[in-house]
This record gives C-alpha cells, sequence and structure tokens, in this order.
RNA sequence: GCCGAAGUGGCGGAAUGGCAGACGCGCCGCACUCAAAAUGCGGUGGGCAAUCCCCGUGUGGGUUCGAGUCCCACCUUCGGCACCA
C-alpha cells in the first residue's frame, strides 16, 4: 500500500471490484429483510450529471449502505428519464437524432454514477425510451383507457407556441412554459385527459397518513385546493327556467350577490347579449381569448363588459346584471361567480370600477354595520340576509345550503383547484399513445398483444405547430386497420406526457426485463411498496402526485395491492453557491467530474454531506472542500501508522468517546443529519489522535462509521486493516448505553440565571450535596446578596440554578 | 395577497427550555524547513491589560429560576401558490 492517500488509484481499484463481485446485485427473489431504497432517476442531459444529481444521490445512497450495514438487503436500483420535451428541443437544436443523443448522454451518466461510488443494482437499470419500457407505458394508458379514466375531450389547454404543443397545469409557471419561458396561451382543443380529479379526495386524504416531508404533503393540500361550499342557480329574468349555475364557498353572502360574472368562454354568453351590447361583448371576448395566460393574470387591474342579460337572486329575488370579465376562470367551477362586491376584494374592485352597487351583508366585530371601504371577508353575523339574520358566519352557511336544497335551487357542494392531467404531446420524443380511430367503432385501444406501438425512426421530428404531431406527416405510421372491424383506420399520432414515463419506473425496476408483465406480482408484493424515496422539492405537485395517482388507479384495477407508493419520501435541500443558485449564465455551476478528478469521489461525497443538513441543502465552498479532504486524508494516516497496534489497553475516556461517537452517528445518519453525523467522525478522531496508540477496535470503529459517507478509501483501510470483504457487507457498530454515563460530571452553577460557576463533582450527587459544593465556591458566593433569601433549581448532573429574588 | 421555511462569529454551520458558537473553512502565532508548500501544535464572537467583569443568537414585548429554543407583534430573506370565487 502506498504512504499516500491517493483517491484516484483507491477508487478506480474498488469500483472495479465492486462490479467484478456484484457485491450490490441483490437476489430479489430470495431476499430475506427486502429494502427498497429509491432516488429520483436522472435525466440524462448532454452537460452531464449536475452536482445537485450527485447531492441527491449520495445522501440517498448513504441511507442504502447504513440500512444494508444494519442487515436489510438493499435494492438500490438506478435508471434514465430520456423521454420529453427537453431531450428533443435539445436534439432539434443541435440537429442530432434524440436516439443518438441520449444513448451518448446515458453512457456518459453511467460512467459518471460509477465514479460517483453508488451502490447501484445496474442489472435492474431501466431506461424509459426503451420499447420494452414503453411498451408497459403504453399497456398502463390501455388499462386507464378500458377503465374509462383517460378519455379525449375537448377543453380549453395551455399551448406553448415555442414548444409547438399543449402542457399540463403543472408546467405552466407564472403563465409561462416550464421548459422554455415562452408565454402560454390558451386553445381550445381536443385532447387526451387522465381523469385525476376523481382521486383527489383520496389523494388529499391519504397525505394525513404519509409519512412524507411537510413541504410536500402540503405542497400537494395546496395543488388539489379542495374547497367545500355550493352551486346555486341563478334563473335568467327573461326566462326563469334556465339557469346559470355558480360555485360559492360563501352561500351565507348570497344576499349581498348584486351581480353575476361569466367566464368570457361561458357558453352562454351569445344567449345573453342583446342587440345593443352585441358588438362590445363578442369585441372582449375575442380579446380576451388572444391575451395570453400571463396577461391575463399579470394585470390584477380588472376589465369586463356588460353582457346585457340579468338573472334573479334566487333569495332575494332582485334582478341583477350579469357581466364578463376575464378574471372569473372558465376552468374553475362552473365558470359563472355571484359577485358579492361587499365580502370577496375581487368582486369589491370591479364593482367600484363599474359602479355596481355594494351591500354589506355580514356585521363585522361589535356589531359593525358600517359601510365598507374594502370588502370585508372574515367572518361575522349575517345582516340583511332575511332568514340568516343574526347568524355567525359558520352556522348561515349551513342555512344558506339547506334553504337552498330545500327549495331546489341548489346543493351543497365540493370543488378542487385540481384539474384532471393532460397527458397527450403534439411532439415526436415519446411512448405514442395506444388508440386508432375507425370511423365506424370511433376510438378504438390498441390490443395489447401488439404493443409496442414503435416510435418511427425517422429524420424530421421537428413540430410543425399545426397543433399535430410530427408522427402525423409519416403516412406509414398513421394508416393501419381497425383491430376491431378490420376497416381502414388512423392512429393517434400524439405521444404521452414524459411524466407518465417516471410515474411508474419504480414498479418496473425489480421487474426490469420481465417481458409477460409490468411488473411481476410477486416481486413487486415483496419489494413494494418503496421504504425509503428522496428526492427534489421541485417535484411537489409533479412527479409525485403523478405517481401517486397511477398507483391508486392500478390499485383500483386490481394490479396492485397497495394504494401509495412511497412509505417514506424525504425531500433534500439545494445547493447553492456563493449564496446564489448555480446556474450557467452566472457561471457558477459546479462540475463534478472536476472535483471527483481533483480530491475523489469520497471527499465530494463527504464535503457535500458536511456542508448543512442534507433537507436543507448548502453552500458550496471551494476552500470548505479542503477541510474534508484534510480529515480523509488524517483517517487515513492514522489507520496506517496504527495497523499493526492490536492489543492496546483503552482508558476510560478513549472507550466513552468511541460509544457516544457510535450513537451520534447512527442516530445522525437516522435523521438524515449527515453534517453532524461527520462533525462527530472528525471529533473521534481528533480524540484517537491524542493518544498515543489506538487500539484495533476503534480504527474499525471509525472506519465501519464512516463506510456509508466514503465507500473507497474505508474500503481499502478495511483490507489494511485485515478484515474481510467488504467493509459494505460488515455488521455496523452498537454501543453500549452503559458505557456512555459518565463518572465526573461538569455542574454549571448560575445565580439569578447567570452562569457563574462550573464544578467538577462526581455523578449521581443529590441536590443537598450540590447546594452545598455549589455555597462553597468564593465565585458563587460572590454573587449572593448577604441574608438573601435563595430558591434552588437542580437539574441532576447538569445544572444547579440559585435566584436571590 | 395566501401558505411554508429561515434569520446565530469574517464564512458554512452546532446546540432534548439548562455551559451559545460543536465541527469545518479562513485568519493569527509557533514547530518542522536554507526557504516555501504540505503536515503538526496552540489561539480565534465583541469590549478589556486581564484567567475579573460587561455585552452578545433580526427588532420590540412576554412567559420562566433560566429563552437561540416557547408565546405575541413586527422587520428581512428564501421557497411554493396566486384573480381558484
Amino acid at each position: 500500500m502506498n504512504t499516500t492517500y491517493d483517491p484516484k488509484a483507491i477508487e478506480r481499484k474498488w469500483q472495479e471490484r465492486w462490479h467484478l463481485s456484484g457485491i450490490y446485485e441483490v437476489d430479489l427473489g430470495h431476499a430475506k429483510s427486502p429494502y427498497y431504497n429509491l432516488m429520483m432517476f436522472p435525466y440524462p442531459s448532454a452537460e452531464g450529471l449536475h452536482v445537485g444529481n450527485v447531492y441527491a444521490f449520495t445522501g440517498a445512497d448513504i441511507h442504502g449502505r447504513y440500512k444494508a450495514m444494519r442487515g436489510m438487503d438493499v435494492f438500490e436500483p438506478m435508471g434514465f428519464d430520456a423521454f420529453g420535451i427537453h431531450s428533443e428541443n435539445f436534439a432539434i437544436k443541435r440537429g442530432i437524432h434524440p436516439k443518438t443523443l441520449i444513448a451518448d448522454n446515458v453512457r456518459h451518466f453511467r460512467e459518471q454514477l460509477t465514479r460517483l461510488g453508488g451502490r447501484f443494482a445496474w442489472s435492474h437499470a431501466v431506461e424509459t425510451t426503451d420499447p420494452e419500457y414503453y411498451r408497459w407505458t403504453q399497456w398502463i394508458f390501455l388499462q386507464f383507457f378500458k377503465a374509462g379514466l383517460a378519455q379525449r375531450r375537448k377543453a380549453p389547454v395551455n399551448w406553448c407556441p415555442s414548444c409547438k404543443t399543449v402542457l399540463a397545469n403543472e408546467q405552466v409557471i407564472s403563465g409561462r412554459c416550464e421548459r422554455c419561458d415562452s408565454e402560454v396561451v390558451q386553445r381550445e382543443l381536443e385532447q387526451w385527459f387522465f381523469d385525476i380529479t376523481r382521486y383527489a379526495d383520496r389523494l388529499l386524504d391519504n397525505l394525513d397518513d404519509l409519512d412524507w416531508s411537510d413541504v410536500i404533503k402540503i405542497a400537494q393540500r395546496n395543488w388539489i385546493g379542495r374547497s367545500d361550499g355550493a352551486e346555486l342557480r341563478f334563473p335568467l329574468a327573461k326566462d326563469r327556467a334556465k339557469t346559470i349555475p355558480v360555485f360559492t364557498t360563501r352561500p351565507d353572502t348570497v344576499f349581498g350577490a348584486t351581480f353575476l360574472v361569466l367566464a368570457p368562454e361561458h357558453p352562454l354568453v351569445a344567449e345573453l347579449v342583446t342587440a345593443e351590447t352585441e358588438v362590445e361583448v363578442k369585441a372582449y371576448v375575442h380579446e380576451a381569448a388572444e391575451r395570453s395566460q400571463e396577461e391575463r393574470i399579470g394585470g390584477q387591474d380588472k376589465t369586463g363588459v356588460f353582457t346585457g342579460g340579468f338573472a334573479v337572486n334566487p333569495f332575494s329575488g332582485k334582478e341583477i346584471p350579469i357581466y364578463i370579465a376575464d378574471y372569473v376562470l372558465y376552468g374553475y367551477g362552473t365558470g359563472a361567480i355571484m359577485a358579492v362586491p361587499g365580502h370577496d376584494a375581487r368582486d369589491f374592485d370591479f364593482a367600484t370600477k363599474y359602479g355596481l352597487p355594494i351591500v354589506r351583508v355580514v356585521a363585522g366585530p361589535g356589531d359593525d354595520q358600517g359601510t365598507l371601504t374594502e370588502a370585508y371577508d372574515e367572518p361575522g353575523t349575517a345582516m340583511g340576509s332575511g332568514p340568516f339574520n343574526g347568524l355567525p358566519t359558520s352556522e348561515a352557511k349551513e342555512a344558506a345550503i339547506r334553504l337552498a336544497e330545500e327549495r331546489g335551487i341548489g346543493h351543497r357542494h365540493r370543488t378542487y383547484h385540481l384539474r384532471n392531467w393532460l397527458i397527450s404531446r403534439q411532439r415526436y420524443w415519446g411512448p405514442p399513445i395506444p388508440v386508432v380511430y375507425c370511423d365506424r367503432c370511433g376510438i378504438v385501444g390498441v390490443p395489447e398483444e401488439e404493443l409496442p406501438i414503435m416510435l418511427p425512426d425517422v429524420q424530421d421530428f421537428v413540430p410543425k405547430g399545426t397543433g399535430e404531431s410530427p408522427l402525423a406527416a409519416i403516412p406509414s405510421f398513421v394508416e393501419t386497420t381497425c383491430p376491431s372491424c378490420h376497416g381502414p383506420a388512423r392512429r393517434e399520432t400524439d405521444v404521452s406526457d414524459n411524466f407518465l414515463d417516471s410515474a411508474w419506473y419504480f414498479l418496473r425496476y425489480p421487474s426490469s426485463g420481465d417481458g409477460d408483465h409490468a411488473f411481476d406480482p410477486e416481486l413487486t408484493r415483496k419489494w413494494l411498496p418503496v421504504d425509503s424515496y428522496i428526492g427534489g422539492k421541485e417535484h411537489a405537485v409533479l412527479h409525485l402526485l403523478y405517481t401517486r395517482f397511477v398507483c391508486m388507479a392500478l390499485h383500483d384495477l386490481g394490479y396492485l395491492d397497495f394504494e401509495e407508493p412511497f412509505k417514506r419520501f424525504r425531500a433534500h435541500g439545494v445547493i447553492v453557491r456563493g449564496g446564489t443558485k448555480m446556474s450557467k449564465s452566472r457561471g457558477n455551476v459546479v462540475n463534478p467530474d472536476e472535483f471527483f478528478d481533483r480530491y475523489g469521489a469520497d471527499t465530494l461525497r463527504s464535503y457535500l454531506m458536511f456542508m448543512g443538513p442534507y433537507e436543507e441543502g448548502g453552500d458550496f465552498s471551494d476552500q470548505g472542500i479542503e477541510g474534508i479532504y484534510r480529515f480523509l486524508n488524517r483517517v487515513y494516516h492514522l489507520v496506517r501508522k496504527n495497523v499493526g497496534h492490536s492489543g492496546v489497553d483503552v482508558s476510560n475516556d478513549a472507550l466513552r468517546l468511541r460509544h457516544q461517537t457510535i450513537r451520534r452517528v447512527t442516530e445522525d445518519i437516522e435523521g438524515l443529519k449527515y453534517n453532524t453525523a461527520l462533525a462527530a467522525l472528525m471529533e473521534y478522531l481528533n480524540g484517537l489522535q491524542r493518544e498515543p496508540a489506538v487500539a484495533l477496535e476503534d480504527l474499525r470503529t471509525l472506519v465501519l462509521l464512516l463506510a456509508p459517507f466514503a465507500p473507497h478509501l474505508t474500503e481499502e483501510l478495511w483490507q489494511a486493516l485485515g478484515q474481510a470483504y467488504s467493509v459494505h457487507k460488515a455488521t455496523w457498530p452498537s454501543y453500549d448505553a452503559a458505557i456512555l454515563v459518565a463518572k465526573t460530571v461538569t455542574v454549571v452553577v448560575q445565580v439569578d440565571g447567570k452562569l457563574r460557576d462550573r464544578l467538577q463533582l462526581p455523578a449521581g450527587l443529590d441536590e443537598a450535596a450540590v447546594r452545598e459544593a455549589a455555597l462553597q465556591s468564593d465565585v458563587v458566593r460572590r454573587f449572593l446578596p448577604d441574608g438573601a433569601e435563595l430558591r434552588f433549581v437542580h437539574v441532576p448532573d447538569r445544572l444547579l440554578s440559585i435566584a436571590t429574588r
């Protein structure tokens, strides 16, 4: 063995040995203590592994290595999420076929992931672009289609003019395309949807029992956005048989509804216009359609026009005007609202601008019935509301719903912000949606035995912006026969959303290579749900919600016996550099290869974990990494120097330090506090270095505890210590609580809350003895006024607090 | 606007209501060296000659023998949602 720590040589050597001996592969069928350790598979970008990936994977890998040393059969698979607009746009820009591009990128990623030293079960790797994978993505679509969960319908959708495809709501970030930042416009198109809203209540209610990071649960609750209220029907003044349904969470304020507002897209608009208003209304509707979503949202100044029609407030009996305004969204609720300007800020703004009446129907605190200068949206007491007068808001709501139901003019209703999942994309790089259109039979699912519907290998995959996928231009793909009547038919040319690929990849890992099932029932029962899933917060409402939905649906269809895919999910933090986000434009991106070369993977892994609490992220400093590098060097040299000295007597202090360290590192790893686990190991090392010689047991302990963080170095040292291959199969050390107890303790003495003295005392003294010792201290006595009445608070073995007043 | 998280040395960050600043970076000093680097040892919140003492965890109040930690109000930063009725 060399005398200097040479991470490059050590790491290459052990990576090869691990690979050849297959120590990270698991016999999935026979494992006794299965533990599924999952991390979010990467999108293989051309830039290579990002340091954010390294951070995410290292944290998850440490967890996996720890569990393996605790005796679990840890399955830690890795794969590649290689379909999607991102790859496709990049391929178009470079003029390279995405297939070629992805193959190169995957190769590079595999190399980097190997250098990282993860305990990956490579034999189970999956790639979503592999026909043997997307065949089953299509199969899932078919199951949903057969169950009526996948439906084609016309709906206002988000259209990205630059990517030339529709986007799901989740892919629109404040009116802009998540991928290319272009302004998103609304288009009315026929698209494929998964009816995730049918699962809204279960998706929401199950969250209570999930062991997931709170941030994610909160984000999902907000996103699902359940609100309870009522749907009330407002008859038209000119034809009372016709009604306009509105959704409200404040049925108690219905007496204050002084006008109605419809979304410009509302189908009733055409019926309401009069000869006088027609021109203006048409112009407004047209304008609203042209406006990008960002413009509609961005300008908080409300606009709208009077339709010319009137409705009747079914509670007050008054006739009220009907407006259209684009602050009312067609896609939510009924696309129409009853406007209560007295108690809703938006309606107040609108009423003020257009001179509409503002009526107070809720009295504020202290029976405040004064004129409103702004909307009062707090709870209060109903007033000016006929039968509800005097009722507090919550009771008035119930009374209003009851009355509406009795009189047949409305009913209790619940609605959600969550929209159905738009899964079709007018693009090339994705799994073709497996249906055909037949003039005679309509929409027909492709028979399962015909899967996969292969993505044709073509040169021209650039979207045309016609609203159709590039596949539509390939007659050999489009023209087919109907599976049902065998007549001529056309294939669906849209591909499915990238998020469908990643919504089930963890189901595939154990069954990778299985040609008969998407996921083998027996393996699935044994290994799922996933024991630990670690990933980024950015997928809180995308990947993590879709995945839950897909599992729930597959459960209901009888394919899974659980409905929640991940028993435990933890969101890791984000790495910044110099306090700011890393980005290419700032030029502060950390390239992992550079650090692998200069310090080795063990140093990079450990440093990333040392920067801060794993769930909070940290600030990457090029100087800071030196400290960890020095630490690993010192470990290396300490072990080498002491390899021979096995029979050293250990002092009580040294023994206690060993056991304390085991406890601290164990607890910190369990709680993902990797930064303090490493700090404990540094303290341990500092302690050992002060000893003249170090016992073998301490060297073993140090190496074992460090193994999850620095897998290569510790493997090397484990061998140097003459221990059996591999340290990663060795047993995690345990500590003896009895040894942790110190014989002498420092008892702190406070006088009136201020620290005055520290006493070295034998452990376990009672209060009287500690008092006596404290009162003998000169320092303490100096602060005790003569003749003062003293009160004592005693915390055994820790503190004595003396109060003099 | 709403929801969430966080404000601690020069920096990253530690602290079951009980010794604030563990651990590391940086810096200062010393040793080794002809010298430097590397390494090792010591020091390092502010005030002060001081191992005395005083001050100190965003701001202002409060609870407590005792508050970085709990409660109330506010300020700032970051993240998410955002005309969702």
